[in-house]
DNA sequence: TAATGATTCGAACGAACGTTCGGTAACCTC
DNA sequence: GAGGTTACCGAACGTTCGTTCGAATCATTA
């Protein structure tokens, strides 16, 4: 789902005194307000400009252009430029879980659904690189409640990830540090938005499958590597 | 080697009309000269609050403050902020390609070379995570001239690691994609700046070596788990 | 000691920043 | 078509930005 799809904003915090969703009535699929559509558009220029220029580098100028509106009119759909990287990563994080789970829910064997968490983030990490970019690199970008927020969301899906792992472990009756092996996956799939470049590499699918090979033999395998029991190196 | 032990200026590209190296006669050791240690102090500070604030968000006024010194003193040193930063990003790249080639040059083997370029890694990015975290963050912050030159010195990098693990394919009658393994134990080990604590983990050599094992076993053990041919998979 | 260059500074420059305000146009409801 | 809400904009606000300039201080050497 792209952040043009998204969804209304929630009616637990208005905006600039509006009320949450508006326009029920009427038309069939009348979810999406309006106000809805446009803001979806506006997080959609927004993503493409923090991700190429950097959220501090980025000014609401620079939006203002791409988005065809005028400065002071930006300022009708969202608080700040703070709350437009808030929504983004929100959006985005929340959207890359609830993919997770819903593919989840039918996935037997603790190694199949290593590689449905792989498979899952590469498929949305590529599909929506910018986005992706956006929360990865502008990490710890937001400070004090927002922050904290997003940061809630991160640990939540580091959570769903450890699980996974630690019932692989459990079921094939390995040894390895979880918190390692999260973080070392973690690295592999989230930098790939440094390098991927879809006219030479893989596309997502065959990449998850690259991924989780490497990655599942490194922790699958025993450890006959360890340097002191080893009879061939020097 | 940290940024306030840092080599001379080259003569190559003088400052501000400013002859390279000085103070070459007189004391004994007198390599570096004031200019040159005066100038490696505001490295460290600049890479300091770059780390801490990213590049576009930290102000030349914050390393005034930082360094304890004018904001109109620091351009004695250096041309600009975006110099700034090409200097602090040249020299760090450049010491962990000099500091790996040195240890490289008595290894046998490529599998023990393998390890003892991750091992140069993480030693070196957890000893200067401040400056190694501005070179990997800011990564594609610096355009033009400054820019190409700090790509071409990655691309070097990149290169060793990647000559490296197709020794070590050719070693072993390996199958796989040199470019895949190459960017994917890079994805582990830069994103360690994320998210490593040293009160929780383990110190740079325990690090390396569980790491070398995960990438390692990950790369060297065959690929029987090719879906097609795999009689466990549903 | 005079002279020379290195080093540092206060003050200011113009530009760009995020945000706000008052007003106008468009839209919807009655 | 009147009235009220929503959507949008031009212009400006106050602040901060990177950088520069001329002068003052310091160290070194002639």
């Amino acid at each position: 789902m792209a952040l043009q799809d998204m969804e209304t904003r929630l009616p637990g915090e208005p905006h600039n005194g509006r009320k949450g969703r508006t326009s029920i009535q009427g038309g069939d699929e009348a979810v999406d307000s309006r106000f809805d559509r446009r803001l979806a558009k506006l997080l959609y220029h927004a993503a493409h400009i923090f991700c190429e220029k950097g959220y501090e580098g980025a000014s609401m100028r620079d939006l203002s252009r791409a988005a065809g509106m005028s400065l002071a009119g930006l300022y009708h759909y969202f608080d700040s430029k703070e709350d437009l990287l808030y929504l983004i990563q929100k959006h985005t994080f929340r959207t890359i879980i609830e993919r997770l789970q819903e593919r989840l829910k039918d996935a037997k064997g603790a190694e199949q659904r290593v590689r449905i968490f792989i498979e899952n983030h590469l498929e949305y990490f590529l599909a929506n690189k910018e986005a992706m970019k956006v929360l990865t690199h502008e990490d710890d970008t937001l400070k004090n409640g927002r922050g904290a927020e997003i940061r809630a969301i991160k640990r939540e899906y580091y959570k769903i990830c450890l699980d996974l792992l630690e019932d692989l472990r459990r079921e094939k009756g390995l040894q390895f540090s979880g918190r390692l092996a999260v973080l070392g996956l973690f690295g592999m799939i989230n930098w790939i938005y440094t390098w991927h470049n879809p006219r030479v590499d893989l596309d997502a699918g065959a990449m998850a499958e690259e991924m989780s090979n490497l990655f599942l033999r490194g922790v699958l395998n025993p450890g006959k590597t360890k340097r002191k029991i080893a009879k061939t190196n020097a």
